[in-house]
DNA sequence: TGTACATCAGTGAACGCGCGTTCACTGATGTAC
DNA sequence: TGTACATCAGTGAACGCGCGTTCACTGATGTAC
């Protein structure tokens, strides 16, 4: 999240923009991303308004560096899970808490588009990177067959699916997962379990059960 | 949708609210809900701002008319296909197709949660009434007996729920279709499968093809 | 070590905009006798 | 059938607010000699 910098200036505008960042959060926690403004972030903080543009070029780059901000530490969350040994189970307890931990930042990713904004590339990579984890935890792409009509679920236009010689059991189990997890999630944090009780944890357990690597 | 009514001012008052709804989904249709004005819609009805007053208390009540007919609409696709005799990945498709057709309208119930806006009682009996007919089809309350552990994930504070003897396997087949109904919707709807290449109608049919009655 | 200069963080005023909502009002539409 | 009255849709002005963004500027901080 912090750029590590020696100037002094540049370390100055790093901590800045990293408070900018904090307010922001606190700020989306409280009424969502649509009322976030520089303004009120400006006033929080003490300064004046066009302060903050030394340190983003306007609103979308703050969304923006949001956006990363939120996809880097769930990447991160489910990369340590993966390397420090982990069950489809586990990984999908790991991803409820993430988001539960702070329910916007998991919405600001995967809820409603902003309106108008369009994620830049380097995003896209982080959310491979994600992705890829759930591959080797569903099973990995190795040792084997091509099945059919799973096949036609995936099409081959991107580099985590062209490195695959062609859709496997393992990528559709992953594809699962990550459905699965996110239906459970959406559900949950936008408040649809809490009238009829449901015990949101116990159900994503049972609803991934099933796909793990089968080894 | 529209109230019927017989005396003529009454009639024209609804046709109104009619149109100022219909002015409101194209706006949410365009710029999302948080865009959705009340001054805006009077500017493209060629009146002025206040006189919608005349038809709605405020933006929230315009909002809460929103979500109740998206209910609705949602209620009346699911019934009419059960009605007419459906399977699980009949009436998926139906969901989905009913979703597509207008993705904000989806969106406004099952997507980010307006920020301070609650729903009032009778939305939720709306809601209730999509989750009996999903029961229905997933194999319905008759003859079956309650299963472990299965049994927790659901707690019994809602009536659809505590008319039921005890959780039984046709309620956790249910619920799986909708939790994994959403998944695949809410990422296909915010896009992340576009980058891909996947073939969501298809995935969604895997997804849930085993939850059907197993009569 | 001290001075001259360049860099750049932050200010305050301003622009133009749109918002939700209130209020006192005009004028048309329906109702009662 | 015609008149008197009540109802109510819609207007225009106003209130107070906050927004993103630009601009010319002050003053502090770092850099080079």
């Amino acid at each position: 999240m912090t750029e590590t910098v020696r100037n002094p200036r540049e370390r100055y505008r790093a901590q800045v923009r990293d408070e900018i960042k904090r307010h922001a959060w606190q700020q989306i926690a409280s009424t969502g991303v649509t009322a976030l403004s520089i303004n009120a972030i400006a006033k929080e903080m003490g300064m004046s308004g066009p302060a903050l543009y030394r340190y983003y070029a306007g609103r979308d780059e703050l969304i923006t560096a949001l956006i990363r901000d939120a996809y880097r530490s769930l990447a991160d969350a489910v990369r340590a899970a993966h390397g420090a040994g982990t069950t489809v189970v586990a990984l999908a307890g790991v991803i409820r808490r993430w988001a539960l931990s702070d329910p916007h930042r998991y919405l600001l990713i995967y809820g409603t588009p902003v309106p108008g904004y369009h994620a830049p590339e380097d995003i896209t990579a982080i959310s491979d990177e994600i992705l890829a984890v759930l591959l080797q935890v569903c099973g990995g792409p190795a040792d084997e067959a091509p099945r059919t009509p799973f096949d036609l679920v995936l099409g081959m236009n991107r580099q985590w699916a062209a490195a695959l010689p062609a859709p496997t059991p393992a990528v559709h189990r992953a594809l699962s997962f990550w459905t699965r997890v996110q239906g459970v999630l959406s559900l949950e944090l936008a408040g649809h379990f809490t009238p009829m009780g449901i015990d949101a944890g116990l159900l994503l357990a049972e609803e991934v059960a099933e796909l793990g690597s089968e080894r």
